[in-house]
RNA sequence: GCCAGCAUAGCUCAGUGGUAGAGCAGCUCAUUCGUAAUGAGCAGGUCCUCGGUUCGAGUCCGAGUGUUGGCUCCA
């Protein structure tokens, strides 16, 4: 049986590496190699450490086997059979494995040259139907994922029907490359972290931290147009709070140890929750107040361990975007659906228009009566279908307090990133003991919803960085417009333009440095600044700039108002 | 945390056991220029840290730190 699907051939080319890897190295001990997104990987066990150039030797070896189109062959045979083959060459893991495959299902061998693997299929005819093959590299990882079991070796690779969209897809590699928001980060002057100050802890540089104010500035203006208040809350909160939370029951690992305050234990908050509830319970409240949506740009710090930390995208103290909205049974629907349209309009806003939902539903362990959980998962599925969002349901993903919508945002480069998780939450209002009187003059429990939609700002800056390959658009440029002189001659009309424009608050620099102007040029086409106005002697006479542009290029001369009404325009309409 | 790499000037990198190098960036001077690099000069180093091997370590060995690619986890 056989299906040429890339599917397919990517398993297929998986079986390949094996044979090749078993070829070079006849005492490795396979786990199993599936195809994924982009390629396809098997994990082995082995004493020799891979590298490199063995990667080279490998791939060698399968152009070898690729070109004497090796025939996949298809055996089946009894569990007992099977047992004893893979215990007779000492392959354990494959053991293990065979062990998990259910009574009722048949077992299948497929073999291709000397290498014989426990596998399903399909597979390919023979090997020579495999297109073009990268090995890509090598990483550690856990046997069945879980770090108390033995780490193995797992080599990446990839493959592609042709050459050329094998190379289609290292140039886009190649791409994601250039636009990594480390390199730019460093290279725009964006952000910084140090040795010194920890990992994880991020420092926003002028520019980064002027990105950052224009984001939190549209952030709050969008909040308080839709209903929302803003909270500040302190960073750190007693033992007993948490206590009262179950953070330090269900998330120290989380959490930063203690710190000594006049002889009571202290914790650096890893969310903000348990203070804006404290803000709900300073009085009681009446029905008529709910909603409440409360929102917060609250920095938190939680223990990351040191091998996922990531640049920005993955940190130990960021900026959540955060609110809770607290309100009635009835009302949830409506602010449900509500949360999800604002969250879509300032991805919109973003400059990010694909996006999907997750929705994850209740687990085996969870806090919270099973109607309340079948209201709110009902209300989460109504509002991704009022918004006509692509939805997939995460059966039993939920947390253990409740279940929860994420968004995830496609960038410019189709690369998929989890941002807004808008979360229900059953444990905390009852913790908490929070309430309302209802009409009927009884005290009722409230609904609680945490939301962040941006996710984190550090993350967030990350993901834009990235999007916009450091080349932001005009209402986010932390430099809008750079004028270049010609030469000094005409310094003084440059600073007359200057002076016009910051009238009108554009930001904005002169190059006033003795270089040619093909130097200036290239300095602030680097540094990716959205307009530059090249002055000299026509454009002094007729008061006007020669404009270049970062999408267009040259635009040719333009009169100093018709420049001004055009950026004026573009950045009201946060293009 | 675990596995495997990597760490030399602000950045990108060369330097295989014998006196630390280049380009760019920086500073100074000259040039006054029309759309992605004007020229010359100067300055810049705890070769990540600590320990070991050696007559001698940027280079070899060990430990630590940071970082990269993964695993696990997640905003």
């Amino acid at each position: 049986m056989s299906e040429n699907s890339l599917e397919t051939m990517r398993h297929s080319a998986a079986h390949i590496m094996a044979a090749a890897v078993q070829s070079l190295w006849p005492e490795a001990k396979f786990d199993i190699g599936p195809d994924t997104a982009e390629g396809f990987y098997y994990d082995f066990d082995m004493e020799h450490r891979l590298n490199q150039e063995d990667l080279k030797k490998i791939e060698k070896a399968m152009r070898k086997m690729i070109g004497r189109k090796l025939p996949f062959e298809r055996r089946e045979l009894s569990r007992k059979e099977a047992e004893a083959y893979f215990a007779e060459k000492g392959q354990s893991f494959k053991l293990q494995r065979l062990a998990d495959i259910p009574e009722d299902e048949t077992v299948s061998l497929y073999s291709s040259g000397d290498f014989t693997d426990l596998c399903r299929g399909p597979h390919l005819e023979h090997s020579g139907q495999i297109g073009a093959v990268k090995l890509l590299s090598v990483a550690g990882s856990y046997f069945r994922g879980d770090e108390k079991l033995p780490m193995l070796q797992r080599i990446y690779g990839t493959a592609f029907p042709s050459q050329e969209e094998l190379q289609d897809y290292l140039n886009r590699i190649e791409e994601a490359k250039k636009r990594d928001h480390r390199k730019l980060g460093a290279e725009l002057e964006l952000y910084s972290i140090h040795e010194e100050i920890g990992p994880g802890l991020v420092c926003w540089h002028p520019k980064g931290a002027r990105i950052r104010h224009i984001i939190e500035e549209f952030w709050k203006r969008a909040h308080y147009d839709n209903g929302y208040e803003m909270l500040y809350t302190p960073h750190v909160g007693k033992k007993r709070l948490w206590e009262t939370s179950g953070h330090l029951d269900f998330y120290s690992e989380g959490m930063y140890s203690a710190m000594d305050i006049d002889g009571d234990p202290y914790y650096v908050k890893p969310m903000n929750c348990p203070f804006h509830i404290l803000v709900y319970k300073s009085r009681p409240r009446s029905y008529r107040e709910l909603p409440c949506r409360w929102a917060e740009l609250g920095t938190v710090y939680r223990y990351e361990k040191a091998g996922v930390l990531h640049g920005l995208l993955r940190v130990r103290g960021f900026t959540q975007d955060d609110a809770h909205i607290i309100c009635t049974p009835e009302q949830i629907e409506d602010e449900i659906r509500e949360v999800l349209r604002f969250s879509l309009y300032v991805w919109k806003s973003f400059g990010f228009k694909e996006i999907k939902a997750y929705l994850a539903t209740r687990p085996e362990k969870a806090v919270g009566e099973p109607e309340r959980w079948e209201q709110a998962i009902a209300s989460l599925r109504k509002a991704v279908q009022a918004e006509g969002l692509q939805c997939e349901t995460d059966e039993g993903g939920g947390a253990f307090y409740g279940p929860k919508i994420d968004l995830k945002i496609k960038d410019a480069l189709g690369r998929e990133w989890q941002t807004t998780t808008i979360q229900f939450d059953f444990n905390e209002p009852e913790r908490f003991d929070i309430s309302y009187i209802g009409k009927d003059g009884a005290k009722h429990r409230p609904y609680m919803v945490h939301r962040a939609l941006l996710g984190s700002l550090e993350r967030f800056f990350g993901i834009l960085i990235e999007h916009y390959a450091g080349a932001f658009p005009l209402w986010l440029a932390p430099e809008q417009v750079r004028i270049l002189p010609i030469s000094e001659k005409f310094d003084q009309y440059a600073r007359n333009v200057a002076a016009r424009l910051r009238e009108k608050q554009i930001r904005l620099s002169l190059d006033l440095e003795p270089d040619t102007i093909g130097g200036k040029i290239r300095r602030a086409r680097n540094q990716r600044i959205p307009y530059l106005c090249i002055v000299g002697e026509k454009e002094e006479e007729s008061g006007s700039v020669a404009l270049r542009s970062q999408s267009k290029g040259e635009e040719g001369m333009m009169k100093i108002e018709d420049f001004l009404a055009r950026i004026q325009k573009e950045i009201d309409e946060l293009a």
